[in-house]
DNA sequence: AGCACGCCGACT
DNA sequence: GTCGGCGTGCTC
């Protein structure tokens, strides 16, 4: 007797498709089997969504049903909670569930025939077996304030919003909270989250180093994009078996099949790493806490400097928060100071200079104490465009409306979007002025520039302390450009903690996450731009950058000199840089939260943008208003839909900020609702009107388009 | 999303 | 002559 299947296969939310396929199966096989399906030509990997489904979907021809190929032996039926996950997250980021479902699966689970699969899992359980028990070496005595943190969060249900500064322990909190989970309850598993995969190795060094002697070898599991494909299959079925014990992991791992879940750490909450960006553009962190309520597993959300959403989440119970909200303000350790933040009037210094004069003294007076600086631009290359002053021609970038950026190091122009590259000319290829010169500045030209600058300063001699001449400084510069290389920032910034770097140049990626004892001056040197900028958040992301990089500097207590970071600022008086140099996060959220408030911007309204890429703008626009008078007017004739629509703002189609890249032309449209789920409600019909305008003719040359919920930029 | 089919341009 | 570019259409 056969039996009716409804199953999820990787196909993307197409009108002619249904979101489930209809297939037939001699065995009964559960809702969450992984099975492998017939889909025209080829076989793919499916998800048993329904078993026993009554009928067809649709009006599909019952006659043209297939077989299930096979299923998966061996592998346990994905849990209720998963699929409700995957429902959820399908249904508020406006894709099919195939899509999520199986894009949360291992790469190499669709790739695998049955039998390779068979033999993966038998060597799978050979390595299990060895899993030795042991005893853990004490944990560090917690702070007060660490203890009372855990207390809290052992006797609430959370959600949790961890506000710690930079150096107050938060890690042992959450090495703490999953100790006592795992000790508690001999199936339980953790799942904890950092932002970027730099950050994972170091994670797993210090989950390993307190949780192998108790649980063995495989209780700690990794699950990045960074790792190869046999790799994450390995750490998925580990967890998904309920082997590992804890996975630790990026903005993915939020999907890993865990079956016995009951703690959820989000590390670095506000970090934008956790909202993806193509695909489903899921929030990893809100996807966690709607997750921990489906499986049952508290969240722990830590940052020094909370996203907004977050903080504005966890105020107080009384006033509607829904986090709650644990603060620990001090640095652990005996150098528990934190950092002066100095800032520096750059309109009282000569026009156009790089670096001030007190910075520099203050750099050359650190380094010369045997002490490491730290110099943070966010902008790499040499500089950001080049151009002739006699004709005004420009690098710009021949496929993409931006300038290509000037790499002096191997005489390039590189754009930065599509990657094309082209040697530098010698002269101007419009009118051949021999005088082409660099506007701007990036991480290269503060490199060199330093160089230049600390010519004549000789770091102290410690082999030989009675030299009286010292060394040569040593000046070095980690971005995405100098860490090209697999392995190269590991050795980066090795060199840097061993004390062969006395200045360091570089842009976000240093002040993320690495721990550099013995650097105790932090300069920004140019950052006043994001207080101009025309996206909101942008204040929020140069508060929390700052903070970042404060958080870098005076971590050795030996060194004992007070710890500073410097901005260089034409805004000194600016309220952003007031609250940072208070290290006052509050006051600051509370500011943002005051204007985000009276402007009706998030988190006191719902934002999605639709986004559509096309060969020329004009069928980008098109495509898009088409859809906004589709909802304007004929989704306002629909039944029941006027009290939806009256909720939703649509804004008018415009280019986006870089028009064009890689050739393609992209324009957005801002959809806005005070209310969360009436923008979900009017997405989700809006669909059907974005699918029947795409085959208009005024649309030939769009290539695809994309509805981005909950948009971390405008 | 794959994958096949089909129709035009430049190469071993 | 064929290899290969991507436009169009189909998959339970």
């Amino acid at each position: 007797m056969a039996h009716w299947l409804s199953v999820l296969v990787h196909t993307p939310a197409h009108a002619v498709l249904g979101p489930v396929l209809t297939y037939q199966s001699e065995q009964a096989l559960p809702a969450g089997a992984l099975v492998r399906v017939p889909l025209g030509a080829r076989e793919t990997l499916g998800v048993v969504w329904n078993s026993d489904t009554a009928e067809a979907t649709g009006e599909f021809d019952p006659q043209k049903i297939r077989a299930v190929a096979g299923a998966l032996e061996g592998i346990a039926p994905l849990s209720t909670a998963w699929q409700q996950l995957v429902t959820f997250a399908a249904q508020y980021y406006q894709r099919s569930v195939g899509e999520v479902a199986l894009a949360a699966l291992p790469p190499q689970l669709r790739e695998l025939n049955p039998v390779q699969m068979a033999r993966r899992l038998k060597r799978k359980k050979t390595a299990d077996a060895d899993t030795a028990g042991g005893t853990a070496s004490a944990p560090p005595v917690l702070t007060p304030e660490q203890a009372d943190v855990v207390s809290r969060i052992e006797s609430h249900a959370g959600p949790f919003l961890l506000f710690g500064a930079t150096g107050s322990g938060k890690t042992e909190v959450y090495l703490h909270c999953v100790q006592t989970l795992l000790a508690a309850d001999p199936d339980a598993q953790a799942l904890v989250m950092v932002p970027e995969i730099n950050l994972t190795p170091q994670l797993e060094e210090r989950f390993k180093a307190r949780f192998v002697s108790l649980y063995g070898e495989h209780a700690v599991v990794s699950l990045h994009s960074g790792m190869t494909n046999p790799q994450r299959l390995k750490s998925w079925l580990a967890a998904h078996s309920g082997a590992a014990r804890i996975v630790l992991g990026t903005r993915m791992a939020v999907f890993a099949s865990l079956p016995k879940l009951r703690l959820i750490v989000v590390d670095e909450e506000h970090d934008p790493s956790y909202k993806s960006g193509e695909g489903a553009r899921y929030s990893a962190r809100d996807l966690a806490v709607y997750r921990g309520k489906l499986d049952g597993a508290k969240v722990l959300l830590g940052s020094a400097t909370p996203s907004l959403e977050s903080w504005h989440q966890s105020r107080p119970a009384a006033e509607g928060g829904r986090y709650l909200r644990l603060h620990m303000p001090s640095r652990v350790g005996e150098n528990s100071r934190l950092p002066l933040v100095r800032r520096v009037d750059m309109n009282h210094q000569p026009r156009r200079a790089v670096f001030s004069l007190p910075l520099i003294d203050a750099i050359k007076e650190r380094v010369a104490r045997g002490e490491q600086c730290m110099v943070f631009l966010n902008r790499r290359g040499y500089a950001p465009v080049l151009a002739c002053d006699d004709c005004g021609w420009k690098s710009q970038c021949a496929h993409c409306s931006a300038f290509r950026v000037f790499h002096k190091i191997d005489r390039t122009l590189r754009c930065h979007h599509c990657g094309f590259t082209e040697r530098v000319p010698r002269a101007c290829p419009d009118c051949g002025n021999p005088d082409i010169a660099p506007f701007g500045r990036g991480t290269e030209q503060l490199e060199e520039h330093l160089a230049e600058l600390l010519a004549d300063v000789k770091r102290a001699d410690s082999v030989s302390p009675e030299n009286p001449d010292g060394l040569p400084l040593r000046i070095a510069r980690i971005d995405a450009d100098s860490t090209r290389l697999k392995g190269a920032l590991e050795e980066q910034l090795a060199a840097v903690h061993s004390g062969d770097v006395d200045v360091l140049v570089g842009t976000q990626m240093i002040a993320k996450g690495h721990d550099f004892r013995r650097i105790t001056l932090v300069a920004a040197v140019n950052p006043d731009g994001a207080l101009f900028s025309s996206d909101f958040r942008a204040p929020e992301r140069l508060f929390s950058l700052l903070m970042q990089a404060a958080g870098r500097s005076g971590r050795e207590a030996a060194l004992g000199a007070q710890a500073e970071v410097w901005i260089q600022t034409f805004q000194p008086a600016h309220p952003l840089y007031a609250a940072l140099k208070a290290h006052d996060y509050p006051s600051f959220a509370a500011q943002q939260l005051k204007e985000r408030e009276q402007a009706a911007l998030p988190p006191f309204s719902a934002q999605a943008l639709v986004r559509a890429e096309t060969r020329n703008q004009e069928a980008a626009q098109a495509f898009l208003n088409l859809a906004r008078t589709g909802a304007l007017n004929d989704m306002a004739q629909w039944e029941g839909w006027s009290e939806v629509l009256e909720q939703i703002t649509l804004y008018p189609a415009v280019p986006m900020t870089i028009q064009r890249i890689a050739n393609i032309e992209r324009a957005q449209m801002l959809v806005e609702s005070p209310s969360r789920t009436a923008l979900q409600q009017f997405l989700s019909g809006w669909h059907n009107v974005l699918h029947a305008v795409r085959s208009q003719p005024e649309c030939k040359g769009l290539i695809r388009w994309a509805i981005d919920v909950d948009p971390l930029a405008i």
